[in-house]
DNA sequence: TTAAGTGCAAATAGTTTGCAGGGAC
DNA sequence: GTCCCTGCAAACTATTTGCACTTAA
């Protein structure tokens, strides 16, 4: 089993792409920060570390890791791209709170199998998806009926 | 059963504010602009009909119409926010071709009632969802292999 | 050695906002 | 008459790109 800068290394090797310090960085930091992190989130986060770290840098190289297979656009509907690791890790879907955009990861089998069957029916083969379900969470709606 | 322009209005009306001839035009142009129209292109067809007006109106309304439930924010991942009308019409996901970017309106039952089961087990209440599955088309597929 | 990568700043694209005038109620 | 709405242009935000310089292979 390889690790993630391992399997960066060789996507980069295979199309002639280099391996450098900041794209180490930044791989590594994104894997430490969890879940959703925004382009700015995660140059904050780099900049900490080595401050002359630029931001097209952070962008140009989130968008190598989504190619590359590590990392996973997600969509909050919020007008910023985040993204979440995506190595050995298995798929997910979210469920988000609308008042307090707590998001939980989930995953159905079922729903996964459906999804095959529907494309095939219309004659697609699907490379992926996003399901995002929002609604309020038991807390928030504890809140609001509370109030 | 009230028109979608009377919805609009008893919408406007309940919170102070006016029904307007732009507000008319936008809607109307916006019913007839079939799925998935952008702002940009909705309004290029409302300056067809009446070149006074400006590209704010539209983005204005729009978010309006979103707002009093007559529209839909669709996402497709492109950076374009696209509106779908919702007036007296099923709820429906999207599978859409990656390659030539049509995109097929889908229903599942089975899924709908798997995500409320699966927000139910989080203790979550749900308000909508959006589900969009991307691949390639048969069409497309076929090009791709005989190229 | 040399193509690829970097930081910076400027450019872009989509969308929002401030404002002065116009219009619905 | 009073607010709300409009068009315009400028502002804003997230992201991309051109360029001169640096560096991994």
């Amino acid at each position: 089993m390889q690790t993630p800068e391992q399997a960066l290394a060789s996507y980069l090797a295979a199309r002639n792409l280099k391996m450098t310090p900041q794209r180490r960085l930044i791989l590594r930091e994104f894997l430490q920060s969890g879940s959703h992190v925004s382009c700015e989130d995660l140059w904050a986060r780099v900049k900490a570390v080595d401050g002359s770290i630029g931001q097209a840098t952070v962008y140009r190289t989130l968008k190598l890791l989504a190619d590359s297979g590590l990392a996973n656009p997600v969509d909050f509907a919020d007008g910023v791209t985040r993204y979440e690791p995506h190595y050995g890790q298995e798929h997910h879907d979210h469920l988000i709170c609308e008042q307090c955009r707590t998001s939980i990861e989930i995953v159905d089998p079922v729903i996964e199998r459906r999804q095959e069957a529907l494309a095939k029916r219309h004659g697609f083969v699907l490379s992926h998806h996003r399901m995002s379900l929002y609604g309020l969470c038991a807390a928030c709606r504890a809140k609001a009926s509370g109030s």
